[in-house]
DNA sequence: GTAAGTGCAAATGATTTGCACAGCG
DNA sequence: CGCTGTGCAAATCATTTGCACTTAC
């Protein structure tokens, strides 16, 4: 693979998978993604390899807002857009952005080495059929 | 209180310290902040109390980057800005990051609500004591 | 052959839930 | 007094870890 990792069969699959187009599983979506191909694989190798692929600088991990960990292996610098209805996340380029300044009055209170975007909002395949609306989301909760 | 909630002794103290100035507390924090004090408060009422709050909108619920969730009493619109090495977090206010334009190429996507900024860098207080480095962080880990 | 990788099962940590008692309004 | 809020204990969920076996290099 890289970095020095050996190339084994449930590293290769699961590598596959997080460095897809566009997608952003949690440990549990890959485990649960392979299980059909490779009955054999265990939760735990998941977990580990993802862990293993984040101390390699292949992916990148980040909590979601339901407190779950994500795995994004788009390393290119970039923004997220989560649709509050179905929580899908989508990239956003820093070609889209464009980059965005630091304010002045940080300088006082440290070193900004990056700032990153999350946009909220509803998807269009939400607003089209009206909104699926995940799990116990409800339109009113506080927030967006 | 407000929003028709009744006012106890638990609710009581667990607002005044979700409100205070520049503090983002996890439940358990909150927890042990008031054990003192209270000894026959629970965890569990702590949790329950937060949810609560939040489902009135007196509180922000959000997950910090060690996936636990975090409590925000501020509620006027605003970013933050993230230590790498001790992870404390700071208010950083919509007036001095002015509001940040959605590009264009959003708007085939979605229809977006809120755009929030994440700082990442090293606070002062770190950079100036060589940086006191919270739990097994490492100072190479990929994410900034 | 050998250290790294994997599966299994149990441990951990954060958060939620069921139930009976307590106390605000 | 009635219903909401609380404490206690057990349950659940995501994630981690110890150990022994397997395998890539």
């Amino acid at each position: 693979m890289k970095a020095g990792l050996r190339l084994t069969g449930p590293r290769i699959a699961i590598y596959r998978i997080v460095t897809g187009e566009g997608v952003h599983p949690s440990a549990e979506e890959v485990y649960q993604m392979l299980s059909d191909e490779m009955p054999s694989l265990s939760r735990d190798t998941v977990y580990r390899t993802l862990g293993t692929f984040e101390e390699a600088g292949l992916v990148r991990k980040f909590p979601d807002g339901d407190g779950v960990f994500r795995y994004d292996g788009k390393m290119r610098f970039h923004h997220h857009f989560t649709c509050s209805r179905c929580r899908t996340i989508f990239d956003v380029g820093e070609d889209e952005t464009g980059a965005v300044p630091v304010p002045e009055t940080l300088r006082s209170r440290g070193t900004i080495e990056s700032v990153r975007l999350e946009f909220r909002g509803v998807c269009l395949s939400c607003q089209t059929r009206g909104g699926k609306m995940t799990k116990e989301r409800t339109i009113n909760s506080g927030e967006i």
